[in-house]
DNA sequence: GCGGATGGGTGAAGCGATTCATTCGCCCGG
DNA sequence: CCGGGCGAATGAATCGCTTCACCCATCCGC
C-alpha cells in the first residue's frame, strides 16, 4: 500500500510538503504542487483516514442510531441527517438498534471506540441510562424523536401529544364514540404520549375516558399490527375506529380488516401515525399524522454540528419541538 | 481523554501489559489482569480504534453501498449483511448512492480512505468503471444484485430473466394478451433483464413480441410509478395488465389506477417485483416476484468475509445466482 | 549446582499522517 | 555590503496502540 512517504520520495520532496499539497495547497509553490499532485495520481495514493484521525484525535464521522431501519420514518430521518452531515464534510454511520437495549449499548461503545464526532440517537433504553457512556466520554449527542427530562440534553422531536390529539379529534368529529388505540411496548414514550393526546381530545370533547380502549402490540411493525387487528376483532363490543401508534401497525390492522372482510372506513375507521410514503399507497389510503421526518434529521444534524464544529462554549443546548400535521385520507372518511 | 498510558501508570504496569489484558488476557497473570481491568473501569478507558487500525493496517468495517435506502428491498439486504458482519466482529457502514454515479464515487473513495475491510455494492455506474478504484487499491468487493461480465468478480444476484419470465407467464396464463412493462432507466441491468424474461415468456407462448409495450419510468420509486400509471392510461389501446420492474413502481401504478377509478385486477392486472413487505399491504395486495433479499445480504457478506478473513489465496471468486419466486396475490387474480 | 524451560512482564519500534519550529535562499532597503 | 523579511520547504515530534525481542525470577532434572 502506497503511503505519503512513497509519494514524497517519488516527487523529490519531504513528507511535510506532500501533506501541505493535500491540506493547504496555497502554502506550496505552484510548480511543486502540480508535480506532487501528478505523482499522487500516478501512484494512486489514498491517504489513510486512521492516521489522520489518530493525529487529529477525532474522526470525521457522525453516527446515527435508530430504532428500526425497516420503518420508512427512520429512513427519512437518516436521509435528512446524511445530507446535512455530508454537506459539512462528515460521513454518517447509520446503525439500527432494533429496539434492543443491548444492541444499543454495543453500538454506542463501538461509536466511542471510533471516536465519532457526535451521535444522533433515538434511544431504545427508556431510562436514558444507556447514554451515560457518551456523556462520560464527552461525546456530544442529540436525541431524535425523543425529549430528555434533562434540559441540558439537545433534542429534536415532534409534539406527540398534539399528534395524538389531532388524530382523536378527527375521529370524534366523524362521530366515533368508541375508539381503540393500538399502542406498543408501554415503555416507549411516543406510544404513551400519543395515547395521552388522544385521551386529552376525548376529555375536551366531554367523552368518558373509557371510550378509548388500548391494545398493546408486541412491536411496532406490520406483523404486530396484524395481530393487534385480529385481537381487536375479538373484543366484546367492536369499536368503530382505531388509532395506531404508527403507520406500520395501521397497515397491519388494515390487512387484518381485509382478511376479516370488514369494510374500511365504513365499519372501521383507521388513523395511523408518521405518514410514511406507503400510507398513501395502502389498501385504503391511510389517514395519518405526518411528522417532518427529513427535517428532524436535518435539524438534529445541524444541532450536532453546531456543538461539534463551533466553539463548544457558545453552544446552548436546545430542545426543538416540531408540530405534526393531520393528513386525512380514505381510511377515515366514510361513504366514498 | 484517557489513554493506555494512563491506565498503565495507574495500574503500575507497562503499556504492553495493558494491551495484553485487553487483547490476549490469557497471557496475563490473574492478579495483574483483574487489577488492570479495574483501573480500566475506574478511568473509563476506551481504546482508540484509529490507533489500532493504523497499526493493523485495516479497519474492522465492511461497507455496503446501495442504490436506494428508500426501497425496503435494500433495507432487507442491509439487515442480512449487517447480521452476518457483526457476527464476525465487523461493523457495517451502510451508504446510499441514490443511483448517482458521482455519489457512488464519493463514497467509494471515502471507503478507500477508511481502509474498509471490503465493500458490498450494487453499482450505480452501469459501466462498472467506478469499481476500478477499489480494484487498484486491492480492496475486495462483492456485487450485490448484479453480475459482472468478468468471472473474477464475486457477486450474489437473482436470476432476473427467470423472474421476468415468471411474471409474464403468470399474466399470460390468466389470459392477458396485451401487457405493459413499466421499466426504469434503460441502463439498469435489472430493468433490462426482467423485460427480457417477459419477452421470452411471450415468445414461448407463441405471442407476438409487440404484445409487450414498455413505459420507462424516470426513477424506480413510487412517484415515478404514479407518473407511469397515468402515462399508461393515455395509451391508445389500453392494455389489460402491467408488469413493473419493482414494487415501488407497482404501488405507484396502483395509486394511479385508483385515482382513475380503474378496477384492479378486473380492468388492469398488476405484477410487481421484489415482494417488499408493503406489497402485501397495498391497496390491492400485490402479486410480486419475491427476491431473497435478506439471504442476498447474508451470502454477499459471507463471501466477502471468506475473501477478507481467510487466506486470500484459497478464495475462489464466485458468482452466486439465486432463484426468484412468484407470489400471487389479489392484484392479478380476477373475480374476487 | 547448573543449563534450560517457562511464565510473566517490559519497553521500544513502528504504523501513516499532521504540524511546527527551523532552515534555506533570495531580494530589498539602508 | 549587510541585516531583515519573506516565501518555500524540511524533518522531527507526536498521536495511541500492538507486537516482538528480550529480561528476570523461579523451578526442574540430571
Amino acid at each position: 500500500m502506497v503511503g505519503i512517504k512513497d509519494v514524497a520520495r517519488q516527487a523529490g520532496v519531504s513528507v511535510g510538503t506532500v501533506s501541505n499539497v493535500i491540506n493547504r495547497p496555497d502554502l506550496v509553490a505552484e510548480e511543486t504542487r502540480t508535480r506532487v499532485q501528478s505523482v499522487i495520481a500516478r501512484l494512486g495514493y489514498v491517504r489513510s483516514e486512521s492516521a489522520r484521525q489518530l493525529r487529529a484525535g477525532a474522526s470525521r464521522i457522525m453516527a446515527l442510531l435508530v430504532l428500526d431501519m425497516g420503518n420508512p420514518f427512520f429512513v427519512a430521518v437518516a436521509s435528512g441527517a446524511e445530507r446535512t452531515a455530508r454537506a459539512a464534510g462528515l460521513g454518517v454511520m447509520v446503525c439500527n438498534s432494533a429496539q434492543s437495549v443491548s444492541e444499543e449499548l454495543e453500538y454506542l461503545s463501538l461509536f466511542a471506540e471510533q471516536r465519532v464526532r457526535g451521535v444522533l440517537v433515538t434511544p431504545a433504553d427508556p431510562t436514558g441510562r444507556s447514554l451515560d457512556g457518551l456523556r462520560s466520554q464527552g461525546i456530544p449527542f442529540v436525541l431524535v424523536d425523543r425529549v430528555s427530562a434533562d434540559p441540558d440534553v439537545c433534542s429534536v422531536s415532534v409534539d406527540d401529544v398534539a399528534g395524538g390529539r389531532l388524530a382523536a379529534q378527527h375521529l370524534i368529529a366523524a362521530g366515533h364514540r368508541s375508539i381503540v388505540y393500538v399502542g406498543g411496548p408501554p415503555e416507549v414514550p411516543q406510544v404513551r404520549d400519543r395515547k395521552a393526546g388522544a385521551l386529552a381530545a376525548l376529555a375536551e370533547a366531554g367523552l368518558p375516558a373509557d371510550s378509548l380502549t388500548e391494545i398493546s402490540a408486541e412491536r411496532l411493525d406490520v406483523s404486530a399490527g396484524r395481530d393487534a387487528g385480529s385481537r381487536l376483532l375479538g373484543l366484546g363490543k367492536r369499536p368503530t375506529a382505531v388509532f395506531c401508534a404508527n403507520d406500520l401497525l395501521a397497515l397491519g390492522v388494515l390487512q387484518a380488516m381485509f382478511a376479516a372482510r370488514i369494510s374500511v372506513p365504513d365499519e372501521m375507521a383507521i388513523v395511523g401515525y408518521d405518514d410514511i410514503e406507503f400510507a398513501a399507497a395502502a389498501a385504503v389510503p391511510l389517514t395519518s399524522v405526518r411528522q417532518p421526518a427529513v427535517s428532524m434529521g436535518r435539524l438534529a444534524a445541524e444541532m450536532l454540528l453546531e456543538e461539534t464544529v463551533g466553539d463548544p462554549a457558545d453552544h446552548r443546548h436546545r430542545q426543538t419541538v416540531l408540530q405534526p400535521e393531520l393528513v386525512v385520507r380514505g381510511s377515515s372518511l366514510p361513504g366514498r
